[in-house]
DNA sequence: AGCATAAGCGGACCATGGTCCAGTTACCGA
DNA sequence: TCGGTAACTGGACCATGGTCCGCTTATGCT
């Protein structure tokens, strides 16, 4: 099975590279500083001490760097699921490996939801490659719990309440602690699996 | 109980509803012509006959615009909700009606969904007038199916596979038919609530 | 009818995401 | 060491969403 992952190309040129990761730790801290939404692509790129063209033919668009800057905390995400200990990891019965997914996720949202907002924005994260190795790892545990279910359906299902849209709107609107959104995560998938 | 509704301010200068229906046309008319997504503010105004800022006084932002396009089948479909017959209005069991509500959202998703990802591009559409009224009457039929679950968290469970952007994903991406969604969500509901 | 006033109007203006391309430079093979 | 080349760079440029404010006009009161 082929995960897609994020890593950087085979060969990269040295000043490219230097670049990169100019770019990557001057938007980290910038959005740190005042908020990625007061952040704009040419203060990030000024920060860096790189024009503005650079900063797009590494990254594309916003949404791209914004899903780069998480880079690291995804990587260990995807380490977690495919080698950590149970229940995140193999080992665990396949609802619990599920519940513990979303809570990992949900703790994810909880320290990163400016930004995953962002990204989601343009459309980009849906079918992201992040999100295509989530949907991939809860694709395989649905279908072991329940193979006679339509599991490629019942992911989205899954995955809509890990949205970075819908969590804020739980979290910042409707007022929801973090606890209630895990024990009603839990309680999701235990009716749909049951 | 006070459903917040679309409808128009209690006086309007005649000249300003006169825009409102102008620009209005204008907007359906190149929506429909040349897709949202090509479709410039600036282009709506002209062929409107009116200033950008007598289009953006009256509609504030793109997304809000592109909700008051739909506003004629928001309104009846809310009309259904309250007053048409069963299942989708009142007289069939809450399980039905939630069945009934799901697929009558895929259909509309079905008619709109390129109008409907543009109003939820801004983030606006999920705490929108109509998107709150969809909230409440899906909370009610949710509260009286089953007293005993979180209403509140499981509303936007259920309301996550009706939201714009994951309709598009199933439909355009991952290509799924109109009718396996309505069969997923069916079933859905029925391993939520049975 | 005439006036006062608040509402409405429109286009100049701004910020920002994203594109383009002429010039530069790192890398590789000889 | 050196030349060819492909990749990289950066800032001028563009399109577009959205704001602002001085001017216009409908409306209600007398």
């Amino acid at each position: 099975m082929d995960l897609p992952v994020i890593g950087e190309q085979p060969s990269e040129r040295a000043d490219a590279a230097l670049n990169r990761t100019r770019i990557l730790s001057a938007a980290k801290k910038l959005f740190a500083e005042r908020g990625i939404s007061c952040t704009s692509m040419d203060a990030i790129a000024a920060e860096a001490g790189v024009g503005k063209g650079t900063l797009f033919r590494r990254f594309g668009d916003r949404a791209t760097l914004a899903l780069a800057v998480l880079d690291d905390s995804e990587r260990e995400l995807q380490d977690d699921l495919l080698r950590g200990p149970p229940p995140l990891g193999p080992g665990a019965p396949p609802c619990e490996r599920i519940i513990a997914f979303g809570e990992a996720m949900l703790d994810a949202l909880e320290l990163n939801s400016e930004i995953l907002v962002e990204a989601e924005r343009r459309g980009g994260l849906i079918d992201s490659a992040p999100r295509r190795v989530h949907r991939l790892h809860l694709r395989n545990l649905l279908a072991e719990a329940d193979p006679e279910g339509d599991s490629d359906y019942l992911v989205d299902v899954l995955l809509g309440p890990l949205s970075p849209s819908i969590f804020i709107f739980e979290r910042e609107i409707a007022e929801m602690d973090l606890g209630r959104l895990k024990d009603g995560y839990a309680d999701l998938v235990d009716r749909v699996l049951r």
